[in-house]
DNA sequence: TCTTACTAACTGACCCGTCAGTTATTTCAT
DNA sequence: ATGAAATAACTGACGGGTCAGTTAGTAAGA
């Protein structure tokens, strides 16, 4: 009897990274006000006082969680359609096509659904989503529009309303999903919705 | 003096209504979970007790919300299509007004972000929500598209991803207000969005 | 043996739901 | 008509359960 396995372990650089991730589930599943702090340690394995040596406040954990989620994925779609000069209908392929992938393998959807959640209660956690996210996506896909346009590629108009136009249809299935699937109503597949929506959004529905 | 003015009154009648729409601005606000039962009754202007006089439990009162939000609204958009036998892109033009009109004007945005914010938490009214209100919208436009289908006057594909199409962007600029329109982040108008996408999504983005 | 990551029991604040008491309103007797 | 008795809408303080955050103590690791 050398040693006995041990109870627990010291992982003091592994930690954070855990409880953000089991605080994502949690989250997710309950939205903020709902969850409990010992649910999200025991997903993570741990007790709840950790939680409260990596973390100042179950907020703090909140805004972690929505940071994490959201940064990794930031450089993806901006870096697909950097510096390319192709045909407009090219690059809206492209656009769409990445952001459905990062929506359909990111945990982006459940943490855009929390925001939309708790934007009343955090009104920072809005604005730094804007800032980060949207306002960032929008103005890339509305410079490319504008750009079009001055080519005589895209058709006059307010160039982010065609970037909702464009990007609209996928968002809408990416919340469907969220809040349906759980209880067992079909999804549609969002790869499906982007491909038939891009021809409809560059042709349009009427032949 | 012959009465001085009591300290409150009795309004059998008109409190359900005045506490609903009272707990739709604060559940709205707040989410579910931080929503104060003593808020909403304060704001309701009567004392808390009442709420308990009226509603088993504030599940209960939240499920009253959704259900009175939604049901008013239910026939609007069904009735502006029904019978009418217009070509496609005015049966899609009207289609989509109305329902920006009832998205902009009644309480349903709110009522949206409830529902996704709640679904973990509230399965049984997920259901209620797409069974009432986004599955018949759904089929409705789907069976529309499929008729014009029929006759040519729509390209091919999966009637319920173009009907994404036709409404997704303007469903999207709802969140949009909801979310970001408290934190001062300028909305977009909804009638803009649908005038300007209904073009797109009936001759496409390219000229 | 000493440091510290970690556990588990604890505290205190918060808030839902209750209920004993209060007051507006109605009914009934005169 | 008029006041007294009955009814029921309403108030507000409080009990009790829940849960975020704390801390005294334990065990891992060096």
């Amino acid at each position: 009897m050398s040693r006995p396995s041990p109870k627990w372990r010291r992982r003091k650089e592994a930690r954070p990274g855990e409880i953000v991730a089991a605080a994502l589930e949690v989250f997710a599943e309950r939205g903020f006000a709902a969850a409990r702090t010992d649910d999200i340690a025991r997903r993570a394995g741990v007790s709840k006082g950790v939680i409260y040596l990596y973390f100042a406040t179950k907020q703090d954990l909140f805004r972690a969680v929505v940071r994490d989620a959201v940064t990794p994925n930031l450089a993806v779609v901006e870096a697909a359609v950097a510096g390319v000069d192709l045909p407009f209908s090219s690059t809206a392929r492209v656009m769409l096509s990445v952001l459905t992938e990062v929506m359909a393998t990111s945990q982006l959807g459940s943490v855009a659904k929390m925001v939309i959640a708790e934007s009343g209660n955090f009104p920072d956690l809005a604005l730094i989503w804007h800032e980060d996210v949207v306002s960032r996506a929008l103005g890339l896909a509305a410079r490319h529009i504008e750009q079009a346009q001055a080519k005589g590629e895209v058709r006059p108009g307010d160039p982010r309303i065609h970037a909702f136009s464009l990007v609209g249809p996928v968002l809408t299935g990416v919340l469907w999903r969220e809040v349906f699937a759980p209880v067992g109503v079909p999804s549609f597949d969002l790869k499906a919705i982007a491909e038939q929506h891009i021809e409809t959004a560059l042709e349009g529905l009427i032949p």
